[in-house]
This record gives structure tokens, C-alpha cells and sequence, in this order.
DNA sequence: TCTGGGGTCCTAGGACCC
DNA sequence: TCTGGGGTCCTAGGACCC
């Protein structure tokens, strides 16, 4: 048996996502900024042209963005998460093995295809993610997941292919010419400093690294980079995760909108990312058995700088919010110095282990107590859930909470929420 | 006074991903 | 005024045990 990896990626997701409920957007330079509004994280053909970068800081930007009628937007990822499950589920009708691997691409599995059917396919699901979503997307597929995130790249970028590049149906010499175009830095796995390194050595190309001895791979960048060449070379090493595995770490931090000196703010603010945290806890039924925190200042900007970070070990296990915010409290007070201008804050909670199920007959008194402060966060979880993220909240977390992040040009929730349903007419 | 080896578990730090 | 957030995996090294 023999599966080919298809990797399905949306285009410039999140710019699309504004353009499906706005149509004004279209044919214009568009860019999305990430949280606080700090820098471009999405960027439309026609923003790419004009050289915007990714991750460039848009401060530094605005007088260009208004020169060159840049449309830019605050990140809404009640929006995006809600479109991205859209295509997803669209995707899903195509093939029964699916890993869906972050918000905008997602990995199939087709096993035993007909030799050049898949081509075929692979338009077809092009064409009803389009009509179905409003989002356009780009296929690769390939005997690897490396090599099919290197035909997603060719999809996207030349549009001789129309969005779909079949790896499987080329000749070794075409793949090899193709790889002969693609940068390591372009290699999934390939990052920053291993890019350095091989350079060094004069591998610049994705065939240069497949054709590189596999020990001395293997030595200067672990068995994770022996996989990529190996995976380069046809082998496929990363097998398809159809079932997502549990969490082993979940966290939540922000930087602040405004600056935060008081421990009063920054006791706020931790509150209510413990919060956060204690809600992804439960909803993947994990209990935490360590908990860390940590608060920095601002390291971009010429000030006094203090940046640090303590964890503990719980009493006990647990997804009680008012237990983690008590632990998370006492670390807050033990790290907070005064005197400094902080910048961001956040939590972090792990050694997760299952929530046990309990039988309610065999309930001794501490885990009778156990299970009725459990059944209270169910409730809090559902109105949350049913209401709207914060509809109830502890107090421990601030009301008006002023050092929230900024989101300035923030478009409405089109599908998410009745009040911000566009009106047609 | 000087001297072992083998194994496990945990954490910190680095590299990477989107 | 102003530079994101949330994860994973791998390895080295320390602590501890026999």
C-alpha cells in the first residue's frame, strides 16, 4: 500500500477571510496585523507587490500604508477560526484521512490513487472550497509531507499549475529540477540557523540537501533533520496524524495595550490568562500538575529591563480556576519588582494528565468537594460558550481592564455573533 | 584518600512550525 | 503610542538510584 500527502493551504487566509464579507477589498493591497496590532502577519498579492514583509512592525509602516492605500486590519480570529472550519469540513467530503495542521492548511492522506487522477481531484476540491467558503487555496501532493508542502509552494506561486501540482505525476528529472528552485530556507524544518549552517557548508538548495551525506545530517541537525532529507529524497518519515494528540502544554499571554507598572494590573491581567488557561484545560479534560508565570518589559524599547518567570508544583492536579489563579497569584507577587514599565505577561500550565473519570458511589469527601467545584466550571464553561468568551468571569480578573490589547481596525464577527451579522439590502 | 558504571527522570534551552 | 501568540520536538546535563 502506497498513500500520496496532499497539502491543502488557503491563500493569504486571513486577508481572504475579510475579502469573502467585503468586497471593496478586492484587487487592493490588504494586510491583517497581528494581536495588539503590532505587526503584518497576512499580507494580499497585492501587499506582498508593494514589499510589505512578513512580521514587519506597523508603526513603522503607517505613512507608507496610507501613501499607497493599504486597507489594513486588526486580527479577528473569531472570524478566521469560523471560516477555517468551514473549509475544513469542505475539505473532509474529499478523503477520509484528515490532520488538520493549523488554521489555514491542512494535511490529507489518498491512498492507492490512480496514477494522474489526482490532479483532477485536486481541482475539484479547489474549485468547492471557492464556492462553498469564498476562500481560494493552493494543492500539493507528493509521497512525503515535505515534498508535498514544496508542490503547495509551486501551486501557489506559478500560475501555470492553476493551484494543484502533482509531484507523483513527474518525472524524477522534473522533481529534481524543481527542487533545484527551492531555497533550504523554503524547506519545511529548515529554519534561521540551520539555514546559516548549511549555507556555510555551500548547500543553498533543497537538492543540495537531499543529495547531502545523511550521518553528517544527522550530526549538525538532529534526527529531525535526517527526516527532512530523507523525506526529500521520497521516504516518508512524518507520518499523517489523524487523531490529535492531547496538549502537552497549554498557555496564554499578552502583550499589554497600554503600559502596566502596578502589581495591581499585572495581578488583572495574570488572572485572567490563568483563566484562559483553566478553560483550554477543561475543554480538552486535562489537569495541570505544574504551573509557571512570567512578566517582561519591553525589550524593543530603551528602558530599565527585568524579565522573569517561576513555576510550582500544584498541591494537586487540577482545572479549578480559583486554584490556579491562587497558585499563579502567589508566583506573581514573589516575581513582581516595582519600579519597572511591563510589557507583557503570561501563563503557562503542563505536566497535563487526564481528567479521571470518577464513579459518584466510591466519592470520598475531599472528591466529592472535588466534583462539585468541577460541576461549577461546567456551568461557567457553558455560559461562556453559549454567551460569548467573559460573559462570566472572575473578579480576580478586572472589569474594564485597561491594559487589554489594542485592536483598532477590527472587523465585525460576519458569522459568529448575531449583532454583527452583515445586513444585506 | 581516592575511586565506578549504568540507568532513569526531569528540566532548561534551542530550533522549529504556523 | 508603537515590534504576536501558541505550540512541538530534541538534546544535554543535573539529580538521584543501585
Amino acid at each position: 500500500m502506497s498513500h500520496v500527502f496532499c497539502m491543502v493551504n488557503c491563500n493569504n487566509f486571513y486577508v481572504s477571510c475579510e475579502r469573502v464579507f467585503n468586497p471593496t477589498l478586492q484587487h487592493v493591497p490588504v494586510v491583517v496585523l497581528s494581536n495588539n496590532d503590532g505587526c503584518v502577519i497576512a499580507r494580499s498579492n497585492e501587499a506582498k507587490a508593494l514589499g510589505i514583509a512578513m512580521g514587519e512592525p506597523a508603526f513603522l509602516r503607517e505613512q507608507f500604508f496610507r501613501k499607497h492605500g493599504v486597507r489594513v486590519f486588526s486580527s479577528n480570529y473569531a472570524l478566521y477560526g469560523d471560516m477555517s472550519r468551514r473549509v475544513m469540513q469542505t475539505l473532509a467530503q474529499f478523503c477520509p484521512s484528515m490532520e488538520v495542521y493549523s488554521i489555514d492548511e491542512t494535511f490529507l492522506a489518498f491512498e492507492n490513487p490512480r496514477p494522474g487522477e489526482l490532479t483532477a481531484l485536486g481541482r475539484q476540491m479547489r474549485a468547492t472550497v471557492r464556492q462553498w467558503t469564498g476562500i481560494p487555496v493552493s494543492i500539493g501532493l507528493a509521497p512525503t509531507k515535505t515534498l508535498a508542502k514544496i508542490a503547495n509552494r509551486f501551486a501557489k506561486k506559478h500560475p501555470q499549475y492553476e493551484g494543484v501540482l502533482d509531484l507523483t505525476a513527474m518525472t524524477p528529472a522534473e522533481v529534481e529540477s524543481l527542487l533545484d528552485r527551492v531555497e533550504v530556507a523554503d524547506i519545511w524544518g529548515v529554519g534561521r540557523k540551520h539555514t546559516r549552517m548549511l549555507k556555510s557548508f555551500g548547500i543553498h538548495t533543497a537538492r543540495h540537501l537531499r543529495d547531502a551525506p545523511a550521518d553528517w545530517v544527522r550530526k549538525r541537525m538532529t534526527v529531525t533533520g535526517l527526516h527532512t532529507l530523507l523525506e526529500l529524497r521520497g521516504r516518508p518519515c512524518i507520518e499523517l496524524e489523524d487523531v490529535a494528540p492531547d496538549k502537552k502544554a497549554i498557555c496564554a499571554s499578552r502583550s499589554f495595550g497600554k503600559s502596566v507598572t502596578t502589581l495591581f494590573e499585572l495581578r488583572e491581567a495574570v488572572a485572567a490568562y490563568v483563566s484562559r488557561v483553566a478553560e483550554k484545560l477543561r475543554a480538552q479534560q486535562s489537569r495541570a500538575g505544574r504551573l509557571q508565570v512570567y512578566i517582561l518589559t519591553n525589550p524593543h524599547k530603551d528602558v530599565p529591563q527585568y524579565s522573569n518567570a517561576m513555576q510550582v508544583a500544584l498541591p494537586r492536579p487540577t482545572a479549578h480556576t480559583p486554584e490556579l489563579i491562587a497558585a499563579a497569584l502567589g508566583l506573581l507577587e514573589r516575581l513582581y519588582r516595582p519600579g519597572y514599565v511591563y510589557k507583557k505577561a503570561g501563563v503557562m500550565a503542563t505536566q497535563l494528565e487526564p481528567e479521571t473519570p470518577r464513579q459518584l458511589s466510591l466519592l470520598d469527601p475531599p472528591e466529592e468537594e472535588d466534583a462539585r467545584r468541577m460541576a461549577l466550571m461546567t456551568v461557567l464553561d457553558r455560559a461562556n460558550a453559549k454567551w460569548g468568551r467573559g460573559t462570566l468571569s472572575y473578579a480576580a480578573a478586572g472589569l474594564d481592564r485597561p491594559w487589554r490589547m489594542r485592536q483598532a481596525s477590527k472587523s465585525p464577527r460576519y458569522t459568529t455573533c448575531w449583532g454583527e451579522l452583515p445586513v444585506v439590502g
